[in-house]
Parts: structure tokens; sequence; C-alpha cells
DNA sequence: CGCCGTTTGTATAGTGGTTGAACTTATTAA
DNA sequence: TTAATAAGTTCAACCACTATACAAACGGCG
């Protein structure tokens, strides 16, 4: 933040600026239309135009015939055979790669159920490198051009500057001090936590408008439960990355106690786990388990498991109106295995937000659903990738010549 | 955020970056130091101080005969000449006004005690109007020109973009959608929440390093409860302006009714009143009254009031290790009357933050007791205007030619 | 069918801000 | 007195932008 500014970063920014509006808007705009839009002449409009077509960021469309008179306009949209990012994910039961494009689109998706309980960490890491591979493969055959790999994990995580990374404790991986490295074979690889990438892919799947910046709380309810926070738009990581520590807010200090040594966490009311015990359905060696076993108890309006999701859903709503209050976002995210649990889990979550936010009355936060659903995360992750080259995309010019 | 970026406003942020450079500097800094340590060339830093000791934003010292060998530098430091801010604040039980100089020193300071809940807001605001002008007087009789004002209160606020706002509630001031006009005769006044700008006074004592940016909470504990949020060295608004509704965390989702109509709030624990009726005292008509009855007690060590202040800081901790949890943030600091009963509080707090925040083993938050105290208010006010001065000088410039 | 008006996109000169190198100034060390 | 050193200034060059003019590609209209 405290660099200087010569010439050259003034390009970059706006090279950003117009790779932006074309990347935002959902039709395809003329070299006039983003200089109107962007307070950019026409002129310079043209030559960052240039840069970013000979980069292969944008491509030039034919050129539509348009209603009115005048010469017709060459339409930009961004190139389909751009950079595209490589998103990876480790969760407790399965493996997860994808290869996005510039536009978001996913051009590919692998995913291996593996359970990676009894695994030791190496041997996850090994399986997604190869997993990586494959897909590095995929978008090599379809002549998309990799920027680079984001990997996801559900636990604390420390990201090196330059790729690559430490992570401190997977609990539900069981991992303790396992090192990441800075790169799969040529390509830099970036490790965060899973609740960030995936508020990251909610954010791109909700972007419309490019002036508004949205914030909100994105709750993912895997086997632990964490949060990304989106901030006016920006993903906030917080002083060390540890941002989004969602499953250990205190409902109550004397509650049950937790696995991490406090009480009345919120993942004993609103974890898994506790939903099944709570529905009196734990420890049974049921088929399916988990969240499917939730699903279908349900759907079928079993009443103790409708009491239990209530109980979590106002757990949940306790935690989430505590962070409305603090943060101020304009709307809370039901992600994770909650995306398809929100019908039964919204209703109580409204509930607490509306009595417990001061605010409630002038401007509520609004409670939806993930549109991703669980695959917000891998997803997210390689639209991370993405997002960065499109956020400076001289830095990925620079690579090239 | 989507301006396209011309030559002037490479211009604006070099201004920036020099000034901010030697507004952070303890010690006055030659055209040379800044020059490297912005990376700025010596001629490029030349001509924007120029503008600047031109603008009476800086001002050369006298060459001070050097150590070593070459030419002397001549030492630059923000000018004790330079624009001034105004700060204000309207309080329970008092009116305060202070002016800052451009180095953050407190140049001027107008406490009037006056009880505000019995007057209708009208008054309370043309009171402080008055208390500004006198102050204006102040700055005017030592030659600083006012670059602004800022006004704190203690409650829910919406800012308009050029001054002035609208408070949609200050319960402790009984006030309910009171509009603050934008301007003191010429001088624009911008209003904010308490916590708030206690928050930037905070941030503004406890600024050393330029290249570092702190990330904390700060909590206000007057009549109720507020806090304002730090991240990553920027005051963090919300998407309304609503954040650090610190005092209706939960603590018990079935607690003592709370008069936001929710139940277990934060305030009915660790609020002041919340305090002397849990160590017994409260009711009573004794001299005197809130937080000095408090401060009395626990210096008299009446054990009563040590349990009723360790339980209010249990409570403190709770909501506290929440919002680390959830922010990752370095620090906690205890503000307004909480900084005076910090000794007290202390002890309590660290405990809950250290079990209850999951990554209090690697690194945990500090907890410390706000440096300026109950001054921090008025102080941050007024040094919000300078703030902005000092990150906008290009802005301060234009007004004077 | 040809001309005009309209809009897109490009070319060219001009401007503002930074760089880099040379130069001046002020001081210490020898 | 001279050499070395560092601070600050001057000036040509450069780069990215703006403004203006112009070429290109279309519809509308007589």
């Amino acid at each position: 933040m405290d660099s200087p500014v010569r010439q050259h970063s003034l390009r970059e920014h706006n090279l950003a600026l117009v790779l932006r509006r074309v990347a935002t808007n959902p039709r395809p705009l003329s070299r006039a239309d983003v200089a109107a839009a962007t307070g950019l002449t026409r002129a310079t409009v043209s030559t960052l135009v240039d840069d970013l077509v000979a980069g292969g960021l944008l491509a030039e469309l034919e050129p539509v015939p348009r209603a009115g008179v005048g010469r017709p306009a060459t339409g930009l949209a961004l190139s389909p055979h751009g950079p595209c990012g490589l998103g990876l994910e480790i969760n407790v039961d399965y493996l997860a790669a994808c290869v996005t494009d510039l536009s978001g689109t996913v051009r590919h998706q692998i995913v291996r159920h593996v359970d990676q309980r009894d695994r030791p960490a190496g041997d996850a890491l090994a399986a997604v490198a190869e997993l990586a591979a494959e897909a590095a493969d995929v978008a090599a055959a379809e002549g998309l051009p990799v920027a680079g790999a984001a990997l996801a994990v559900p636990g604390l995580v420390r990201q090196n500057p330059h790729g690559g990374g430490h992570v401190h404790v997977a609990p539900n991986l069981g991992w303790r001090d396992v090192p990441v490295p800075a790169a799969l074979g040529a390509l830099t690889l970036r490790v965060e936590n899973e609740a960030n990438l995936a508020a990251l892919g909610e954010l791109q799947a909700g972007e419309q408008d490019p002036d508004v910046s949205p914030s909100f709380i994105y709750v993912s309810g895997e086997v632990g439960i964490g949060a990304g926070i989106v901030l006016d738009g920006q993903l906030y990581r917080g002083a060390h990355g540890w941002s989004g520590e969602f499953g250990h807010l205190t409902i109550d200090a004397n509650g049950p106690r937790c696995h991490c040594g406090a009480r009345g966490c919120l993942e004993q009311y609103a974890g898994q786990d506790a939903i099944l015990r709570a529905a009196g359905v734990a420890g049974e060696d049921a088929v399916p388990a988990g969240l499917e076993r939730i699903q279908r108890l349900a759907q079928a309006a079993d009443p103790a498991m409708l009491a239990a999701l209530g109980a979590a859903g106002a757990a949940l709503g306790i935690a989430l109106a505590g962070a409305v209050n603090l943060l101020d976002v304009d709307a809370v995210v039901l992600g994770g295995s909650y995306a398809p649990l929100a019908p039964w889990l919204r209703a109580a979550v409204e509930e607490e937000l509306t009595t417990r936010v001061i605010t409630a009355g002038w401007s509520p936060a609004e409670v939806r659903a993930s549109a991703l659903g669980p695959e917000a995360t891998v997803v997210g992750a390689a639209g991370s990738v993405v997002r960065d080259v499109l956020a400076h995309p001289a830095a990925w010019l620079a690579t090239l010549s």
C-alpha cells in the first residue's frame, strides 16, 4: 500500500479498470461503451483494449449489425481461450478439482470420493496433486493456459506470500502442522481456508453490477462450521488469515463441552453431529449417514429432526445476529451443507436475526441459501485464481512476454 | 473505486504518500530520506514537498548540523500552523469540543457538564454548535485554519456523503430520528458513532510504523456498549455505517430481557447499570454515582464489586472472543469507562479469550486499556478530520487556491 | 443510387508527472 | 586548500493520458 505510483502503475490500474468493466457486464461492450462507462477517452480505451486482446484476455466478437444508425460496434468479451484457474479441495470424504475459464464458467470438474480421516496428510496432498495434473491436462487439451492453482483446506492455514503455506490444524482431517508446497510443477499453489474460498465463489456468482460492493457472511456448515467474510466486495482474511472461525462462537457459556476445550460453542448446537444427536439418531449405523440422513428425515417431516433443525437454526441465528451486529453486512449466506438444509433452517435463523439485530428494523439482513451449493468451494478456489488475473491483468501480460 | 486514473490522480497519490511518511515518522525527515523510504526519486520528492510546504502542510526546519560528512539535510515536519480539526461530542452527561493540529496534538479542549437526558435534541445541537464556535475562535486566534468538524453521537447514525446526516436512534440520549445539519457555519460537519471515532483516536495514538496496519476492536463501555472496528489500519464502518453494535451480542439466549427486546444481551451483564446491580448498590442515591461509584468500591476492594467486575469481564470476554474468532484481530482495546476499570476486568477478559479463541495458542490477541481514556472520542473526532487532510492533501491544497 | 448524418475506432499533437543524469550547494576529513 | 560526500535542484527524455481531427462503416432520405 505504501508504494510509489509511476506512470506504469497508472496503466496497470486502467488495464484492470477496462477489463473489469467488460468482465462484469452481462453483454458484450464496445470500446466506446467502455469509454463512456469508465470516464476514459475512446483513444485510451483503444490502446488498453489492444493490449488486453494481444494478451489473450479479451476477444473481439463479430461486429453485430446494430439497431440504430452509425458504424456498428465490435463487441468485446472475455476471451474463451484466456487463462484459466485450477481449483483444488481436500475435504473429509472427498477430493475435488475444477477448471474455470476467465468468465467463471466451469470447464472441467473431477470429484474423487475418498475418506481422508485415516490417511496421512502427505498421501492426500499427493492425491490432490495427481488430480491437479489431470485437470491441467484437460485445460491444455482445450488450449487454456493455466494461471495458477488454489487449494481449499478445512482448517487454519497460514499463507506464504508467494504460494504454499502451512496448515496449523485441520481437526476434521486429523492434520496438524502440515506444510503445503509453494507450487505444483510449474504452477504456483495458494492454500486457503475452505470457507474463504467458498465465499469468494458466492461473491463471483452473485456479481452483477460492477459499481455495487456486496458485504455478506458465508457460513459453511460442513463437519465443522466455518465462515467466509466478504466486506465491501473484498474477502476479509484477518490479521493472520484466520478470520471466520465461526464454529466456536459461544452460544451458552455453560453449554456442553466442545472438543476445542471451551463450552457451548456453536458447533455443539448446529454441527452435523449435534443435529443428528438432537434428533435422536446419532450413533446408529444407518445408511445414509451425515447430511443425507438429515435431509431424508427432514423431507419425511420427522418431528424429532424438524425440532433439531429448528434448534440448530436458532443457535446459528444467534451467532449470525452477533456477526451482523458487529459487521453490519447486507446478507447472510447459508452455504456448504446448510444450503440444502436451508428450507428447514431459514425461519429460525430469520427469527433470531429479527429480534437480536439492533438495526433489523431499518435494513434487515437478507438470509439466502448459497447459489452454488456444495460446489462453491472448488469453484471458488478456481475462481480466486481467475479473479487475481482479472484484478491484475498487467501482471499476467508480463508473464507472456 | 471504479474511477479512471489520470496523471493528476498520480500526483494526488504521491503527495499523500510523501505526507504520510513525514507524518508517521517520529523524527524529522529530509527530502532524501523520504525518497529512499518511498522509492520515488529525490527530484520528484522535491517538487511534491514544495507543493506541501506552499500549502502549509509541511514546514522546513532549521538545517541541523549533521553527524557525518556531506551537505546537511533540512528537516521536514508537519507544519504547526497547518489545518486543524474540530472534534465535537454529545454524550449523556456532558458536551465536549477539542481542536487538534496536524500532528494530532490537542491544542484546545472544552468540556461542559450538562445532562442531556431531559433536553430536546435541538437544544443539545445548538449548545454543541456554540461550543464549536468557541473552539473555532481559539483556533483562529492561534492562526490555525479549521479543515472541518466531526461530531460524535452515542447512537445509530446515517452519514450523508457530503456532511451531516441523521441519527436514527440514540437510546441513552433519548433521541429518535434527529437530523444533523451538514455544516456549522462554513465548516462541513461529519456525524459519526462515538465508538468509531474513539477507535480512530486510539489508532492514531498507537501509530508508529507507517508500514504496519494494526487491526483491533475498541470497546467503548459508556452507558451503552459500542465498539469501533479497525481492520488493517482502516476503520470499518459497515455496509450502512452501523458496525460495532457490540452491546447487543448475545451472552445467554435465555438471559435477562434487554430494553432492545431481545434476551441476554451483553449490556445486561457488562453495562454500567448491570455492574452496579450485580454489586448490590443499584438504586441507592449515593454520591458519587455511575462509573466513579464503581471505581471507588473496586479500589476499596469491596468483595461484591470485585465479583461484579469479574462477572462483567467474563461476559465481555465471551463477546470479545466471538469477535476475535470472527475477525482475527491483533488486539482488543478496553476503552471508554472500561479504560479505568481495566485493572479489574482484564484477568477475566483474558481468561475467556484464551479458552474460547481457537487461535489463541498461535497468536493470542493482546488486551490493553485505551491509551487516551475517556478523551479518545473527542480527540478521535478531531483527529478524524486531520486524518482526512493527511490522507488527501491534494483536496486540501485545492481549497486554498 | 448517391449524399448526409451518425457513430465507431484510429491517428496525431499536446500536456502533466515522473525518471535519470548532470549540476550546485554545504559540509567533513585530510 | 583540496577531495570526498551527501542534499537538493535543474533539465531533457519518456510515458500515458487527453483533445482534436479524421477515416470507416453503417442507416436514412431524396
